[in-house]
DNA sequence: AGTGAAAGAATCACTTA
DNA sequence: TAAGTGATTCTTTCACT
């Protein structure tokens, strides 16, 4: 177990920068933070040993690659078991249109976020869904219409 | 207007691994693809300049920066006039707290996703949210126990 | 799409406060 | 314990083929 990470201004400032930019230079960065690069990239490495740093990826617009329609899909189930759900969260995983899965309090079990090309892709989603999860109580699609704000900046 | 870009197998393929990792060097990416650094960097620059490819980001643990509670915010409104979007939208993106925002189709209007420290602090930002958007006719908070599954990688 | 060169960045051993 | 220096290596970038 690590022990639980100490995170100081100079490190969240440096946080906060490579969030909105994995692209900037350790030079730029310093700059930024009012040090020189090898002291940032050591907290940098630092971080990414932590795991508070989780990884680096490139953000694609999802209507230029050709998935124009996101849908939200909240999930009651029958069978709370952990069996189940171990079950669920192999299928879901194995669903590339899935991009968000969470289990919720209240009166839905599970929400996910699914991006997909038109409506007949989401119709064969759904098929696939319901056929590889056994058991759902009901299931309720809500369809997007805009992303009025989408980021994946924690506001730290 | 660009003209709607063309994106062949070897533009995919290139995609399908920056999306899971924007650290791969030009070399790496190559090698994968079956081609030389150069041209995979001109495909890359020519794919930014189209907007294809939206932006590269760090993602960081929420648990581990201090936001460990994400809940689900759907809102019902009464005015859906094209003034009252703009100030909501507004709004919205002044709050760091909201990580998404997505105007519905159906029975919800609009629903976000927001990230916070603990309870005390979603109750400050759903009373931060609710002054700053009057007419809001109904506001319904889910709170997630677990994100089961959670990517940024489209499929494409 | 590839080659080869030049410029820029990351990485690290070592030094200093 | 944290930051800085300078050298090395790797990577990106680009003119030219």
């Amino acid at each position: 177990m690590a022990t639980a990470p100490e995170l100081d201004l100079t490190d969240r400032e440096i946080l906060r920068l490579i969030q909105r930019d994995a692209t900037l230079s350790l030079a730029a960065i310093a700059a930024e933070v009012g040090l020189t690069p090898t002291p940032c990239w050591k907290r940098i490495r630092r971080m990414e040993k932590e795991g508070v740093i989780a990884g680096r990826v490139t953000l694609l617009d999802p209507a230029r690659v050709g998935l124009p329609l996101s849908v939200f899909v909240a999930l009651e189930i029958g069978d709370h078991s952990a069996g189940w759900i171990e079950t669920f969260a192999q299928a879901v995983a194995a669903m590339p249109e899935v991009l968000e899965c969470w289990r919720m309090g209240g009166d839905v079990d599970y929400l996910l976020r699914v991006a997909v090309e038109d409506m007949p892709a989401y119709d064969a989603f759904y098929r696939r869904l319901t056929a590889a999860v056994p058991g759902l109580r009901n299931v309720t699609s809500r369809f997007a219409m805009e992303r009025v704000k989408g980021t994946t900046a924690l506001p730290i």
